[in-house]
DNA sequence: GCTTGACATTCCCGGAGCTGGAAGGTCAAA
DNA sequence: TTTGACCTTCCAGCTCCGGGAATGTCAAGC
């Protein structure tokens, strides 16, 4: 299989396949020709990495997956904890960015949004008050 | 007021101050020795921006508010959508990640979390069912 | 046999928003 | 005079790719 199937049957781009190669996330082998071929493990391999991606794991914490994946004696407590501190970080953005929706919220309600020039928001963002 | 000062004052960073300047966010005059010096107006045109960022808006957005900033002749209307706008931005963000939460928080209910290697976590990355 | 088109390869650049570091200039105080 | 704390510019790197150039390969059509 060449790398435009696998990315079909991926869903990652061939781009993307390449780049993961370059960072030792995916192998592969070669024909005469210097085409990468790919098999119905590689294919699985990416579409681990597409899921993992899918639920926000950066690329580090994705090759720590794989490498929990391959190992048999691993325990699932490692992959628990690894699933739990990045559920934390996405609270944490969830509640930053919550934080940035409700200010803004409040901005714009203030705001007239007609052909005056007074804006609460302007007001805002140039003296704080609203957000400091 | 020289950089350091001037990043006290505002909050933002040297480096960011520098970054923003080429950027043309930030205008300076230098010193005789070619050091920047700010004033009571920089200072401010400063905290716009660190104020504007911590609401998630992009540096594109930060120039377009600032433009609106310094024209006497703006529409609150054209403030107001810019703010709409970023807020629907916002909320896919926050939907985006509170999907991957929910996902994670089934995985993770499903992992027993102990010695044992069977893990509903991995499984679900490599061979999907949970997410697709 | 030759051309065309669809693949493949590598490599380098850019984007967003900085941060760090190197190499060097300036200035006040000890 | 020598520190030490500033300042300057420029270059590199971080994350996760996507775009595009230059080039190679291969099957099909004429």
């Amino acid at each position: 299989m060449l790398i435009k199937d696998a990315a079909l049957a991926s869903g990652l781009p061939a781009k993307t396949i390449r780049y993961y190669e370059s960072l030792g996330l995916i192998e592969s082998r070669r024909a005469g020709n210097g085409y990468r071929q790919y098999g119905h493990r590689d294919i699985e391999r990416m579409q681990f990495l597409a899921r993992s991606r899918t639920l926000g794991f950066s690329l580090e914490e994705c090759r720590s997956l794989l490498d929990l994946y391959d190992d048999p004696t691993r325990a699932s407590a490692s992959v628990n904890a690894l699933a739990r501190q990045h559920l934390d970080e996405l609270d944490d953005k969830i509640r930053e960015l919550s934080a940035m929706k409700q200010t803004l919220i409040d901005l714009v309600s203030q705001c007239p949004g007609d052909q005056s020039s007074d804006c609460a928001i302007l007001e805002s963002l140039a003296h704080g008050q609203n957000d400091e």
